[in-house]
DNA sequence: GTGCAAAGTTTCAATGGGTGAAAATCATGA
DNA sequence: TCATGATTTTCACCCATTGAAACTTTGCAC
């Protein structure tokens, strides 16, 4: 059932995500005007709004597809498999997201982060979209683990892992590094998280 | 130094924070036009913006006073406290914000609460406003303990506390808990963070 | 093919948050 | 009282977002 109308469908939204990354890339994000975005992709204005909620939703377009590679992860679980092993599994399924190319391609990922980082509008975005994520991958693993993890305590153990993969990876790039050392950082952190905060400094 | 001008300054500031507030709870946040704040404040709809930089600030008003309070409690911590101790005076301290009255009412904390969990925007914002925290708390930390902890650590720590504490709250009232509740779930979060995920679920 | 209904697009008009700049007010201190 | 600098108001915009109506294209039945 792949007629012409999905198949323009994808074409014109394509070439709304790509007018947009090239506008912001050229002129920065508050400075393009989806007027603007909507001429480069050969739109009227108020057709963007019918393949895009808000001119943020252009940025965080695979969101949606990542989210569910990792709850894909937490459903097809072996049956014993113990809860911290599969919670390596998760943060080790991010941060291949953040590097390997997959549906859609590297190239933009520098460019993104970038808007993330610097747009307060993308940026609260990102958080937002992050901790629907939580929520979603806590509801996941409570229903996968029924019988051994309250609702309480999944969300700590999500909250604590991704929280602190997070908050390294931005205390990382704050201070200069390189997205590879940011990763580094990420997976430091998990560690960190997994260990527990107990022994932190004193050792 | 406190002439007519500053007093006058404070009237209106709290007189456009009290009509909003009052605005939000009657019609709701969307509804609620900044005209109509303006008007119920009596002043021009241009002034409101020479007291907030957006509609959102005005329920994120008393923030930084918060933050600045958590902060004062890395200051002034003992020479040799160790960090372990020092992460659950913070958390403790955020747990009493949250229900203790201080310089701003707990009156309005249910309406805040509910207008967070309810509005995208301040949703939105309110992760923002937690993240910005997260942030200058990490470097507190790391500046508290420069000889100990690196800047990762640091953000590991506060990233896994805060994540745990927060997607603790979150899930908890999600599922219709009471802010009592909440208060708990956040407590034994912030427990299970400090402990380590490692021994979670086969216990 | 022809014709029609559904899907998708454009155009148009409006709402509302947010900003810049000039004109009007007003507290303060000389 | 008067000049001055700080605030406020007015006014004129920009732009994201939304609703509705008119129009075009695609898919499908005959």
């Amino acid at each position: 059932m792949v007629g012409m109308r999905e198949r323009k469908k994808q074409r014109t939204r394509r070439a709304l995500i790509e007018a947009a990354l090239r506008l912001f890339a050229d002129k920065g994000y508050e400075e393009t005007t989806l007027a603007e975005i909507a001429a480069e992709a050969d739109v009227s204005t108020r057709t963007f709004f019918s393949y895009f909620a808000s001119k943020e939703d252009v940025v965080f377009h695979d969101s949606g597809v990542r989210l569910e590679r990792l709850l894909g992860l937490v459903a097809a679980r072996k049956p014993d498999e113990p809860l911290p092993r599969l919670l390596l599994g998760i943060v080790q399924e991010s941060m291949a997201q953040a590097t390997e190319d997959d549906e859609f391609p590297l190239r933009d990922a520098p460019l993104r982060l970038a808007l993330i980082m610097n747009v307060p509008a993308l940026q609260a975005r990102a958080l937002h979209v992050l901790f629907d994520s939580q929520l979603r991958l806590t509801r996941a693993l409570h229903d996968a683990y029924a019988d051994r993890l309250d609702v309480v305590d999944a969300a700590a153990a999500v909250g604590a892992l991704t929280g602190a993969a997070k908050l390294a990876v931005m205390a990382s790039l704050e201070r200069g590094d390189s997205m590879e050392q940011a990763m580094k950082a990420a997976a430091r952190a998990a560690e960190v998280a997994m260990r527990g905060l107990d022994r932190l400094g004193d050792a």
